[in-house]
DNA sequence: CGTCGATGGACGTTTTATGTCCCGGGTATA
DNA sequence: TATACCCGGGACATAAAACGTCCATCGACG
């Protein structure tokens, strides 16, 4: 029952914009009996003439009629609502989420995937499928773009296509090495997604674990200063949000700063920084690449996490304010929303 | 499932159309392999340009792809093609049905609802309901409708709803008295009819088993006289489909009558008039009014009639070929395929 | 009986869709 | 290897639809 109105979605994106336009004019005008186009529009908060275009198909339709009093609805208008009920619930359940999660912290947009990551596969890819789909609605020609490593990019990865509209593109990883697996690493994630899509890209190789002196004269390199400063200049930043203690341990970070975290109440990760509860910086990890203060500038900043575990680490992050984008599932939304 | 296609061919129509556009589409690349967009465009039927803005879109979408050499299905276009094969089946079935119909009887417009109109009341009032549609759609301002008796005609009265495009309709009955109970005459339909409506209506009281020499002072009175100009003078007509032999003995036809019906093949009853097979007309209620040479220069015949025991009389009917509009239920339009 | 708010018509403007033509380039075929 | 063909994509004038805005008329209500 779901799945056809995603299916359907893909194939007409606005499809839901529409049907709860429609839905909400003819809920509108049952619940106020009758009514008069401006009062209407008002409360819709549409314009006249719009509303009176949607009116007056609706009338076509045979859904509402009108006289001089003002509109009300039909009998085959009033059955098609409560027909209705059930799938504009299921439907728009997770719109609504979108649209408070969206509110409550001031990201531009956020997309909800139904389910929960954590306990299945299929909710993991159908997040891919629309980071994948978020980061192809920005993109625009000869962008640069920036993308960070991890299992929800790799996702992302997966889902995009050849494209005109990234075939000038350039790939480049956010930030050096951050001692993550081979396969799930920034410069891998970068290469393959300029593979997918028919663009380019740049990599940043340093290497982990460097001593102070070397990564001084690495970073002084023409070679290495020339992908930072592409990176640094990018327009669009695609990354994924992490647990702070799961990443510290999956990069093998040496006990003592774990301990600092766990001290300083490190509860996200994100690009490379670890943040508290409350969206301040409690560490940073020492690379080369984008810097926090980077995004401020930077247009389209797209987060990409889900599954309850995450929901409170996606918060951290979303509080310390530079979102654009959201992408993440249901499991992880709900869980955003109760640490308002 | 299938409900929620349904509500939205109610709320979306213009939406399904583009759907089914779209799918069409991707279904004809998918099958050609490797397409141009010129060959695409004349082997769809639309203008190029057309099609390159639909083309152009589902490029956008990421669900195909195009280089030098032409289109072809990108893999999530082909995954989307297959999970939409059962929705696209469902919503479009009938459709399917529809433009067979169309096409094989030479009719402008064929209208199938979902069901089985002798088994289910609910597909009988679905059958109402479309008809109604349709009337709306192709009455306009200050026309005459003719109208006949039945079930099915007193279905469509009962979903017509006040509208101010018949507001200055005259309701008629296409043929004065033909023996049907009193709540399903044409003369009831039509007021009822111009009730709704808020239309206006006229009739006909010709009193049924009249003698020949009653029957010839009546037809030259006035006021009949100016009712029988308006009515072969509508625009419309609406009217029923019925199995002849039902329709003889409702009618109390006398047993001679109704052995000659027998005896000349008589499958179907419209108007008051008997068909054949082949559908030629085989025998004529002698009443007054709309004559079937009348239907040549009516702008809109509608023809509504449902069920599968209907389905071979409709077939006879639509042979005789004065129809512009059927609309029917999935059984009947069974039937009438299996009849061609 | 007058006032208010309603619809529906009208009209100019802006935005979008469409028809049409053409160019550079890649492919297949000779 | 040369050539003829068909491809996608850019360009542009025009038709069509959407939209903002104003107003005439009608019915309900005080």
């Amino acid at each position: 029952m779901r799945e056809i109105l995603d299916i359907q979605k893909q194939l007409l994106p606005d499809l839901m914009d529409i049907m709860k336009k429609r839905y909400s004019i003819l809920h509108h005008i049952l619940v106020s009996g009758v009514v008069g186009r401006r009062t209407l529009a008002s409360s819709l908060d549409m314009t006249e003439r719009v509303l009176r275009g949607e009116v007056d198909f609706l009338k076509e339709l045979g859904l509402l009629e009108s006289d001089a009093t003002g509109m009300k609805i039909s009998e085959s208008g009033r059955q098609l609502l409560e027909d209705m009920q059930p799938i504009i619930k299921m439907a728009f359940g997770l719109t609504d989420l979108e649209e408070s999660i969206a509110k409550s912290y001031g990201i531009s947009q956020v997309i909800v995937v139904p389910g929960d990551s954590d306990t299945s596969v299929f909710t993991k890819k159908e997040l891919g499928r629309a980071g994948a789909a978020a980061l192809r609605k920005y993109v625009s020609k000869d962008d640069i773009i920036a993308v960070t490593g991890g299992s929800t990019m790799a996702q992302i990865a997966n889902n995009l296509a050849i494209s005109s509209s990234m075939k000038g593109s350039w790939f480049v990883p956010a930030r050096g090495g951050l001692g993550e697996s081979v396969d799930m690493q920034a410069n891998t994630i970068a290469s393959i997604m300029a593979k997918k899509t028919g663009g380019k890209y740049r990599l940043l190789h340093v290497p982990d674990h460097l001593g102070e002196e070397a990564y001084q004269s690495l970073i002084q390199d023409p070679q290495i200063q020339e992908v930072v400063d592409a990176v640094r200049s990018c327009r669009i930043v695609v990354h994924g949000i992490g647990d702070a203690m799961v990443m510290a341990r999956r990069r093998k970070v040496d006990a003592e700063t774990t301990r600092s975290l766990e001290l300083e109440g490190a509860l996200a990760e994100a690009l490379g920084y670890y943040f508290d509860r409350q969206g301040n910086v409690v560490h940073k990890m020492p690379t080369v690449g984008l810097r926090l203060e980077d995004l401020q500038r930077i247009e389209v900043v797209i987060g990409v996490a889900g599954g309850k575990s995450k929901g409170e680490a996606i918060a951290s992050v979303l509080r310390h304010g530079q979102e654009d984008v959201l992408v993440t599932d249901e499991a992880a939304a709900l869980e955003i929303m109760k640490h308002l």
